[in-house]
DNA sequence: GTGTTTATCGTCAGGCAGACGACTATGATC
DNA sequence: GATCATAGTCGTCTGCCTGACGATAAACAC
């Protein structure tokens, strides 16, 4: 009873990314304006179809790449430039979330490392970085003055728990350094988690706990500058991925 | 580009259900057999197709009240009789993983308090619960000796991602009181920790951890001696939902 | 009554986090 | 070059939480 293959509703199913990153201490983003109706000229999340012969996470892969030209971090090589952390989110499937047909949205999660200007299918005009606070507010306003429309379809749900995860598993993982540049200070990984959860950390604390965490940083010897003030230690990401015991979000 | 309505490859679309409980001490899932191609005769999670007009959280309630007679714990009324509590777990659509079709199944996780035997459309003897360590070793053998085939498709892959789930989600909130009756005692949730945990705790801690926790048990004034000795408190499940700090998971 | 079982209260030591003082090493400015 | 601002790094102290127990209480079985 529960198959019978000539009488299943056929779906569209789709995926939708969530690409978040920092830039100027503050977590962004990566938002496309739609060019075709529904949603004509609204930002929306980038995404498409999942294609016949291709696994979900496949299809993700793809078009985190052809949106942002990421390629996906392999947890086995975890030493590897321009990577970026890519997981399945959550599968969005109200009937009504697409007004021209079933479409159930695999939503993923990625997070990358601050990059230069998006492309979207070489047109940058029509792909942006955006604080998720900017697109988060219904029918707020932009930097200029500008009316913000909310995101199409159900993006804006989408998004909000993409951040939720972000924000929760950067607690009791070493998923912050996702957001950082191969080799990175202490400091840098504090203003990371300074963003992504806006609040203010004690560096004295943050510096304690990363590194007494083992396998969380692994020092290269190199030092660095770039911040200003005194030289601080380079680190690359260890081999540990969860933290035990976690980093404690302080409450607001 | 990216939406072409009359190109977009066409899915099957089902939700698969990992329902879990807890009996005579031990974490168990309900399973189904199969009773027609493929993987006939074999042991499945139980599932089907969502229809046209219904969202994916409405067809796993669905094949839940279907399945078990469970109604889904509202999260706003959560004073309700034989409710389960219910949440998207994950999705899984490898091209391959169903060989009739391209078939995306986003699965469902349902924890629920011990029931009695279960039904699978009437059919009792297509519908058990086993315990989980069972259906998950590979090609183990059952409790009369009799060689336990895996579980069909991927449904191991997904009723192990379910247990995990589980059993990370209990840590950190008051979740294990969905396995437990409306009225329990201390002992009777520290019971399901350990099932599911497959870990032994002092029963002092965790009586001061969960009775010092604001919010997650409240008194009811009853008593009970149905697990013999000294008779002990009853409690409902308090309004929290997450457990600060969380309650830890010894590790092995 | 004695033993067994379970529940519940207390005590104590160790670990960890928050608050914060102190010092160090660089570049910028006068 | 002295001074200042900026960041990074090392310590200290206190309070909370947890793990490892001891001890007591209240039922049932014999």
């Amino acid at each position: 009873m529960p198959y019978d293959p000539s009488a299943f509703p056929p779906f569209a199913v789709t995926v939708d990314l969530v690409v978040l990153t920092v830039r100027r201490h503050s977590l962004c983003a990566l938002a496309v304006r739609r060019g075709e109706p529904p949603f004509q000229g609204r930002w929306a999340l980038p995404g498409g179809f999942v294609r016949a012969d291709e696994d979900l996470a496949q299809a993700a892969a793809r078009e985190l790449a052809e949106e942002t030209g990421l390629c996906v971090h392999d947890p086995v090589e975890p030493t590897q430039d321009n990577g970026a952390h890519l997981e399945q989110l959550a599968t969005y499937g109200d009937p009504e979330r697409d007004p021209r047909m079933r479409v159930v949205s695999v939503a993923h999660l990625a997070l990358a490392p601050d990059l230069p200007a998006p492309r979207a299918g070489g047109d940058a005009s029509n792909a942006r970085w955006a604080p998720v606070e900017e697109l988060l507010e219904q029918a707020g306003y932009g930097h200029d003055g500008e009316s913000v429309a909310p995101l199409a379809f159900d993006h804006a749900q989408i998004l909000a728990d993409g951040v939720e995860r972000a924000r929760s598993k950067i607690e009791y993982s070493s998923l912050a350094t996702a957001f950082c540049p191969p080799e990175f200070t202490v400091g840098e990984l504090r203003r990371v988690y300074e963003a992504v959860w806006s609040v203010a950390l004690d560096p004295r604390n943050f510096h304690r706990k990363v590194t007494g965490t083992p396998g969380f940083l692994v020092p290269t010897g190199g030092t660095t500058t770039r911040q200003g003030g005194r030289p601080a230690q380079l680190f690359r990401a260890g081999g540990a991925t969860l933290l035990n015991p976690p980093m404690l979000r302080p409450e607001v």
